[in-house]
DNA sequence: GCGCAATAGTTGACGTAACAACTAAATGCT
DNA sequence: AGCATTTAGTTGTTACGTCAACTATTGCGC
């Protein structure tokens, strides 16, 4: 039971894309420090909770379509809760729950951090590539996602509600 | 001067592309934590010693090679001489430089460890894909490192020497 | 060849992430 | 109804990454 090890076209494949894995976050992650004052991680928590609906979710919900565990979260929206962008208030149907909610001020925020990052994005991924490989990418990903996300956690944004 | 957000197409690469992103290093080290209680980071540091000119690269080299920083790559580098899988020595003809240098046991653990990991990276990035797909990938990646390393610090494993 | 900037690397302080332990509330079994 | 299990979330400890400060050596300018 010998590994299979990879091919030429699957090395260079390989150590291509593991060097965009590891660069494109420290470059998001670089832009908005610097421009926003928020890491990509809170970034990213704050704009699903500005698209969700009444700016609102539960911390279990916002840890699924974040990739957080929920420790990691928790401690993320308290930080966010401190600096005004975020308000937690225990859900009233479940007492068990916190709902996140997403302050005025964290609207403003993120609206204003937006600009920067999505500049960034197209920067550093869609500018560089045709309309072609954009449809590629997506179906790259497509074809990966089941496997790096099984229960669908982040795919809750592009996928229809499962039957 | 306003922004110019994204398309459908853009915004729906977007979406998957950042969630592979953010799920892949987890996975892959989630498998080497559990199978060779080495952080990915650690198993890429040492991959790259394992394939330099006897073994041994300068910090710095070896910083370039793995996207860390210097200090990032001092405290990995002592962490893993603790463990005996690599020596520090001074340079000869750099007082100022360290070479490290992988052990005989450090080649041994990259050896036992690069099995398990081979084999994630095939369940997670290359069975799913066609041949096609990975050729596609590849031209991917090579759009986008320009943009993200424009010094080519971690191409230096598929770059020919540059000129 | 002396002084100063640049380079190579280490160290320590601080912030954030992962993991484990914990509290509290809802569910489910009988 | 009553107790055990599961679920939701928080908190504390430990490990790792980043940043700034520091030492030591090299190379440049004059």
């Amino acid at each position: 039971m010998s590994t299979q090890w990879l091919d030429e076209a699957e090395r260079a494949a390989w150590l291509r894309f593991i060097a965009v894995v590891e660069l494109l976050p420290g470059a998001l992650d670089t832009q908005l420090r610097a421009d926003a004052k928020l890491t990509h991680f809170e970034y990213f928590t704050l704009a699903m909770l500005s698209e969700a609906p009444d700016r609102t979710l539960r911390m279990t919900s916002l840890a699924q379509r974040t990739n957080a565990t929920l420790p990691r979260l928790s401690h993320v929206v308290r930080r966010l809760e401190d600096r005004g962008l975020v308000r937690r208030t225990p859900c009233p149907e479940d007492a068990r729950a916190t709902n996140a909610k997403l302050t005025d001020e964290g609207w403003d925020v993120v609206a204003a951090a937006s600009h920067g990052h999505v500049e960034a994005v197209r920067r550093y991924v869609f500018d560089p590539l045709t309309r072609e490989q954009i449809r590629q990418l997506t179906g790259i990903a497509d074809a990966l996602l089941p496997g790096l996300d099984p229960e669908g956690r982040m795919s809750a944004l592009f996928e229809p509600p499962k039957s």
